[in-house]
DNA sequence: GGTCAGAATGTTAGCGTTAACGTCGACCGT
DNA sequence: ACGGTCGACGTTAACGCTAACATTCTGACC
């Protein structure tokens, strides 16, 4: 009858025949022990069931093997797939994750930021920040390793970053439209203070005035249904109407076609909209959303790339990848 | 000018003249020591920015702290509403959450499992299960508490359960057709293997059969909007339509939307339509959508509390929280 | 066959914390 | 004034692992 406690690294030294130290070596620098008392060691490990004790490898390495995940309360479906990439590829190189939210009623950055130092984490990923979360993030780096998962952070910024081009997927949006005869397209923009919103605008605004076309301001909104749908009722009072919305992500544009099918308009011959995300339905609204996708899983892995790359050496760096045009309905026919 | 290095225990005892375990005494049973020494203690642990070593403790006192919490990775609304009370309260509580999705492309129940054993985590949250994820969850119950949230396991289930009351929520969404005058209310399901979509298909039977009504046969359906499309668009083909549709969750009752659109039929004057879930958006959808909200954060909580409780002492238990009837214009004006 | 290099393994000493027990006073009753 | 009790604190020994160094073994070479 075996002992009930869990074996431990002696256990298995016993039983093979060795030192400790030699089951250590065979976990952690198998070159070094030769191949038959290697093969005794790992017998000895399956047969036991022996599972290294994380703690006291963190102890005596001083490595904790985990790194800290920030992401925004408040938005679930873009995180919550970059997250889970996250995870599965910081598993894949032995690390573990540990989320926590942030930016909510629940947490401060700064609480956060503690959390994550009790935790001694070795690396941190900030998934979609705003200017707030990019600040304290400023203040991280110069201790910690740091990804932020957004561009235009401005110069100096001692974080890595890895980013979807927003700024493209925008001017993709805009000139999708653009293509389809638009030449009065308004953007209804994410809330200011986030770095994806800004980079949206910024795609829109090229895009027209590469078209050679004015810019008309920018209708200031946010992330919901319901601010998109307040922003549309306005928009429909005003004399002229634009033609074509594209609005910041697929809720705010969710929230403005019901305002247009409300004052009577028809989607999308009288009024064009495009979204931005592709969340799930947003291919089943009424009509079937024009939006722009991001690489979401794609993020999360090169972020993760990125930041055990820094963990070891160093250098900030940027990474950009593209986001994807999905045509459907909202937007209109194919120009005659 | 002070080490650079991080101060430990004993840098603390020695600031403040007393040894390295009156500090330990001062973190985990203050009412051992005497208060001016303990107030000495603690200046000394602020002046030097001390933090107490997680591994080591975890090491010494044989307990992780750490909770690990299974979720399907599919879905992304209401799991990840539920994980972020998960983490809010484990943390308030002094434990760490570490998350992992399963039945994903990426990893099996059985890896999630080992991944957790290697943690030492010293409790398990299951999210949202499917049969599959419930039997894995049997296996595990025996050498670790768990908690599923979810009811309807079937008996001798020797895990803890934390639920919302889906036969409940079900039952006031059909009991809300009916009070509209309907008699002929069909169900488009969730995944047969989800307990969730097990339990709403027995509101909703219960309803009608405590109504003194027929039950039609379920139309077997899943979680996304192109599922209750195409159910949809099989069911306005059939002779005699029913006039009220319930479905699974919101997206399923997005996609019967647009099939009964396109069919000419209008909501709710022709066929009423409640979903499940309140996703974000459903109050725009066109029309907005008459649904049952789950209170995912108080589950959440729950389900920590009652894992806590379980990591001392034992004894599985049932928690069943009510959801929440939304009513909106979908499921068509008060009845004359 | 003895020497020596280098590979293979063993020994010892931490990592930073808590647990278990020991010590030292102060204060009580008589 | 003296033993006894209890509160406050110190000392020592784990916890399970890796790092650094010491030792033994292997085989090649002369």
């Amino acid at each position: 009858m075996s002992s009930d406690k869990a074996p431990v690294m002696s256990d298995v030294a016993a039983r093979a025949g060795v030192s400790h130290q030699t089951v250590s070596r065979v976990l952690n620098s198998p070159d070094l022990v030769r191949p038959a008392t290697r093969a005794r060691v790992l017998r000895a490990i399956e047969e036991l069931g022996y599972r290294p004790n994380l703690s006291a490898r963190a102890l005596a390495t001083k490595r904790s093997r985990l790194i800290g995940v920030v992401y925004p309360s408040g938005l679930l479906f873009g995180p919550s797939h970059t997250t889970m990439a996250i995870q599965d590829a910081a598993r894949a190189a032995g690390y573990t994750t540990v989320s926590a939210s942030t930016e909510g009623a629940t947490a401060s950055p700064h609480d956060t930021l503690e959390f994550f130092l009790d935790l001694a984490v070795e690396g941190i990923v900030i998934v979609a920040p705003t200017t707030e979360t990019a600040q304290a993030a400023r203040r991280l780096a110069g201790s910690l390793p740091v990804v932020i998962i957004a561009a235009g952070l401005g110069a100096g910024t001692p974080a890595h970053v890895v980013a979807v081009d927003h700024q493209l997927g925008a001017r993709l949006a805009t000139e999708h439209l653009l293509a389809r005869g638009h030449r009065d397209i308004v953007h209804i923009a994410g809330p200011e203070n986030w770095f994806d919103a800004r980079a949206r605008i910024a795609g829109w605004r090229a895009a027209l005035t590469d078209a050679g076309l004015p810019v008309p301001d920018v209708l200031p909104g946010g992330w919901d249904a319901r601010t998109g749908y307040a922003v549309t009722r306005e928009l429909v009072r005003r004399p002229s109407l634009p033609t074509a919305v594209f609005a910041a992500n697929d809720l705010l544009a969710l929230g403005a076609m019901r305002a247009l099918h409300e004052a009577g308009l028809r989607i999308p011959e009288d009024v064009a909209v495009v979204g931005y995300d592709d969340v799930p339905g947003s291919d089943h609204y009424h009509p079937p959303l024009t939006t722009v996708r991001q690489p979401f899983a794609e993020v999360g892995h090169q972020a993760i790339e990125v930041l055990l790359a820094a963990i070891r050496w160093s250098e900030p760096g940027e990474v950009l990848s593209r986001p994807q045009l999905v045509v459907r309905r909202s937007s209109g026919p194919q120009p005659g």
